[in-house]
DNA sequence: AAGGGCATCAACCGCCCGATA
DNA sequence: GTATCGGGCGGTTGATGCCCT
């Protein structure tokens, strides 16, 4: 049973607001504030509306300063470089953006940006349909139940994957990025990126993408210890010992690059794309790192290991 | 010109979480 | 400790306009 309704959904108008309304909510907010309470705020108008609907409302459209369309950029990098990093965090990229509301963001990402940057396989191989990606229903359209039916990433990691993966130059799924436990040490996606690092244990290789160390130098040995640390995190994070995880290491392997996964194909598509039109500024940002952070602390431990836990999940691991 | 499909975006829905009684 | 409430959030829907055939 779920939780009472927040209003009379019987006598609350729904739909599109008019340039009334709009006026009503605005002058009042502007005079007296929301009052802390917006469940009550439309009755002391006379709105017809719900509160959380006048909320939204002031939010995503009256509130000053509020920029619609016309994203720049600098703009797309931002939103793209932090949807790989947190995924679809919709407020907290919008708090980067001045300006930008989370739901903007979001339409943006699903009816744009999305599609500028993974919707180009498609384009390269303009006859076939994406091969096992979700469609929009949440379906999988590939016909092959062998297929199909292990590969059950929701859209939003294997998203996140595919460009993460275009970061990595198509090396590990299990990379830095989405162990986000390692953040606080870097600042990621910084553009004087110097350290290309490729991890090796006996088990797993793993390659630490582009990090712009917060302390101007590290140690070789200090770099070292990183790695280890990182490759023990990642071995925590999928549950396995270093013992067993050859194994492990060999069915992703045969996941991700045998005969029988397109999972690979998905990925060579976007070595096919145009670096310049599509990614070619990824890596540089102007992030405020301090407050990204900030609320990247205070947001529940990120999701931290979430796309690993979605990989174990959807691969059966 | 018509109409079918697609893209966009405002708005809604329902869940989660923290505050409070 | 528990129930209730409101705020906040991400996912989804529906209306609208545009484009293509």
């Amino acid at each position: 049973m779920g939780r009472a309704p927040c209003c009379d959904k019987a006598n609350v108008k729904k739909g599109p607001w008019s340039p009334e309304e709009d006026a009503k909510l605005k002058s009042f907010i502007e005079e007296h504030g929301t009052g802390g309470n917006w469940i009550a705020l439309p009755h002391k108008i006379g709105l017809k509306r719900c509160g959380k609907s006048c909320r939204l409302r002031w939010l995503n459209y009256l509130r000053p300063n509020i920029k619609h369309g016309g994203f720049s950029e600098e703009e797309d990098q931002i939103i793209c470089n932090l949807f790989v990093s947190i995924g679809s965090r919709w407020s907290i990229i919008a708090a980067q953006l001045p300006g930008r509301t989370d739901n903007d963001i979001k339409n943006y990402w699903n009816t744009r940006l999305k599609k500028k940057l993974l919707g180009r396989r498609r384009d390269s191989s303009s006859t076939s349909q994406p091969r096992h990606l979700p469609n929009e229903k949440g379906c999988n359209p590939n016909p092959n139940p062998n297929i199909g039916s292990s590969l059950t990433l929701t859209s939003s990691a294997l998203e996140r994957l595919q460009l993460h993966m275009q970061l990595q130059g198509l090396n590990s799924p299990f990379s830095f990025y989405n162990n986000t436990a390692l953040w606080p040490k870097f600042y990621p996606l910084g553009n004087d990126c110097k350290l290309f690092q490729t991890i090796s244990t006996d088990a797993i290789t793993t390659t630490v993408y582009p990090l712009k160390l917060s302390q101007a130098t590290m140690e070789p040995s200090e770099q070292a210890n990183l790695s280890n640390s990182m490759i023990t995190s990642l071995q925590g994070s999928l549950g396995i010992s270093s013992s067993s995880s050859s194994n492990l290491d060999i069915e992703l392997h045969d996941l991700l690059y045998g005969k029988e996964s397109q999972f690979i194909n998905e990925m060579e598509s976007f070595k096919e794309m145009n670096i310049e039109e599509g990614m070619g500024w990824w890596g540089s940002n102007g992030l405020d790192e301090k407050s990204l952070f900030t609320s990247l602390d205070s947001t529940s431990a990120l999701r931290s290991d979430f796309v690993l836990q979605e990989y174990r999940m959807g691969y059966d691991l």
